[in-house]
DNA sequence: CATGAATGAGTATTCATTCAT
DNA sequence: TATGAATGAATACTCATTCAT
């Protein structure tokens, strides 16, 4: 269900495929209509397409399922044939969002797994493309938070943290090998993964449409160099408070 | 209605007190009914305050507007003297979210009007410290995008706009004394602004719960020096993505 | 909220008046539209009323609560200020019919407290009569069954149960006496009780329009001589089965 | 579709097998396809069985097709090719339970045909005894007399008219005899069918359990003897209301 | 023949808002 | 002015029935 969403990876990460509990068993019984794998396959990524779209037009509450089901061509009670509640149909589409940021995140890391300074720089081209190609994708996750809150954990931090492992291997084997500054992997990472949430969810709730790559450039070059001029040779301890 | 938000600011930032239309309207007669004004303004507070609470709680969905008459203590009737529709109580809990947080931000960097560097790194911590001993307004903004997407601009957005102008003049005083590298000032600012905008919600949803003054210090550390050993050296155009 | 069922009783039963947990307690606080008792027991009634019509008419999953208000020419918000849900509204409707059962049987009692057998005579007619001018308690009694089997027991057995004493103690004073034989006092009940139930609900579903005043003094006939032209002579034991 | 109900039966009771449109028609070729009728009756029978069991336990509206049809481990169509509607089945199913209880008195009676008294007293016995071990049915009829009131007129009572005749003759005959006293046949029948009426549903309803041999002794006694200690010298005409 | 995929009519309940008192 | 009684629009989900395979 989960898969390589995290920004910043240093090998190809596996995409967990989900289809296996998607699957209804083959029943053993005799003749009469049978269930057809491939159609179900296909009509559920319709409606998850549909409901995606439509789920971040109007947020979960002023979805009405019907309308879902019309935009689908199909009845309302095929959707519930697929989806059991309009809630797990809504939590289906946020898993589907992240796994295409995986996927969009994975190819782009894919081209540069031999430079790594390259790798982190594509993947943060990639991260904030994603999102603002697929503007859905982060309505689905503010609505996500703001409807279950206190039911589930945030699907988007579940998958950051499942697939944080490789980079935090990437970090330290720059770090050592004096590429980077000798600072806690896990200090850096935050930083950066939250550098690239904030400015996802900038971009897209104050309309902010700069030129992504010039972006993306831009904050690499703030995270590599700092905004000091004449950085090291200022003492001061900032971690005192 | 919007006030000192933006995370960065050289000088005593100005409280835009555009709160005209949710006060009640200033009696005109010299002295006269005083009290009751008094007693409207408290109430209004109260309401807001109780407000705020069962909003970050609920949802905005899942609010009952009896829910907060009840706990004020007073009859539903009452709450809608104060506020025309839910709607209207809602924004003005954002609003005073804002507005505390603005406070907030003033507050810590009044102490420090004399040191730049370390003016910025007092409104850095201010910045977290207050997010983290108000999560309700951290609830609030996401219901807010969450239900209003398309009928308001965010709140948050708005006053960080509008309070953005004396740290513009602030940064640009800094490098034009060479004392930060010389890029475009929205630049820098953007990236502090999306950081800090990020690090909050990722300490909220995530449930990531670090010592806030380090979490400063390192958020500093890098946005300062960079995470690079040896940075300009390193000739490479991020820009060119 | 019981009172006197059991269709048998050698004393004035008492009617257990519910209205005490039915009043909404007085609030303490300010001004305002104040709540009026009287206006909502009596709408309260109303509402009641209405309902054991319709109930009874269509039975419980056909009734839509819709119906039962535009017959009361009300909301259908206000039915559900009065009732919870369908089902204590429905609920409420059984209640009310014991009750006005238990009245009509104690009245006609009390009018031959000084004659044991016509006492019981008087309380066998009271009691088909109050079933036969009151076809849909009948039906809500049915429906109730239907509806409730597993969550709640019957509540014209709770009242039967309820209210068997007095009638126990008359009976036992009668055998005592001498008039009645001399059998278990529960058996003799029981019989009767159960001759009663079965006449009300075979008059009720099959149709069968007689005299009442007939059918009781039929059944009276039987229960207090039998049927056998030479009683006591015929010594057999029923009793072995 | 209707056969021996009537609780008292002088003769071996009849079955009237009217259920010429529930069987599948025969296949009017010789042989042929015998086979296949048998198998179709079979599971007609299957599928009777698990829905007797299943609308007993849940009643007409709760009781989804899919529950009978995934007992019965057929597919819902299946169950639609044998009963076209939910309702015919329903019914199929009360019917069944009525030829079941005629089976079992008949079966009863058929022991006792040349001792009049003890074929009454058997009588009363078995059909006692088919209710407490058969529940399911008791819970049927409420249920059809819950939803199909007004649409059908009760198996129970179709039934009970139908086979009353025979007892007619033999209570006749008691009474011409001396045995019985001289009252009009139907009071006493109706008497003793609504006796036997009540308590099946008392029994049921209440919870009450009693050995039910004895029970159906005390019964016959009050029955045959009434409950007065010194019957006919009282003259009083309970008659007159 | 048997099956189960598809359908859409049907309904209890909630709650923002109004307004009589 | 404060209150809470009244209102009715709005909506997820079920399940009997049909019919393509």
């Amino acid at each position: 269900m989960t898969s390589q969403i995290t920004p910043l990876s240093g090998q190809v990460p596996v995409l967990d495929t989900v289809e296996a509990n998607q699957k209804i068993s083959e029943p053993s019984r005799a003749a009469g209509r049978r269930p057809n794998q491939e159609h179900k396959q296909k009509r559920r990524s319709e409606i998850i397409e549909v409901a995606t779209r439509i789920f971040a037009e109007n947020g979960f509450a002023a979805t009405d399922v019907q309308m879902i089901a019309d935009e689908c061509g199909v009845g309302k009670g095929t959707v519930y044939r697929y989806f059991p509640t309009k809630e797990e149909l809504f939590l289906a589409t946020v898993d589907d969002g992240m796994q295409r940021l995986s996927k969009a995140v994975e190819s782009a890391a894919a081209a540069h797994a031999n430079d790594p300074l390259e790798l982190i720089a594509a993947t943060v081209r990639a991260y904030l493309n994603f999102f603002d190609s697929h503007r859905d994708v982060v309505e689905l996750l503010i609505h996500e938070r703001a409807h279950f809150r206190d039911r589930k954990a945030s699907t988007y931090f579940v998958h950051r943290q499942a697939n944080i492992g490789p980079w935090r291997e990437l970090c330290q084997g720059l770090i050592d090998a004096g590429v980077l500054r000798d600072r806690p992997v896990d200090d850096v990472l935050d930083v950066i993964s939250d550098l690239l949430y904030g400015t996802m969810f900038t971009n897209h709730f104050s309309g902010r449409r700069r030129n992504l790559a010039d972006q993306a450039g831009r904050i690499l070059s703030i995270i590599f160099d700092g905004i000091l001029a004449q950085p090291r040779i200022d003492d001061r301890q900032w971690e005192q408070g």
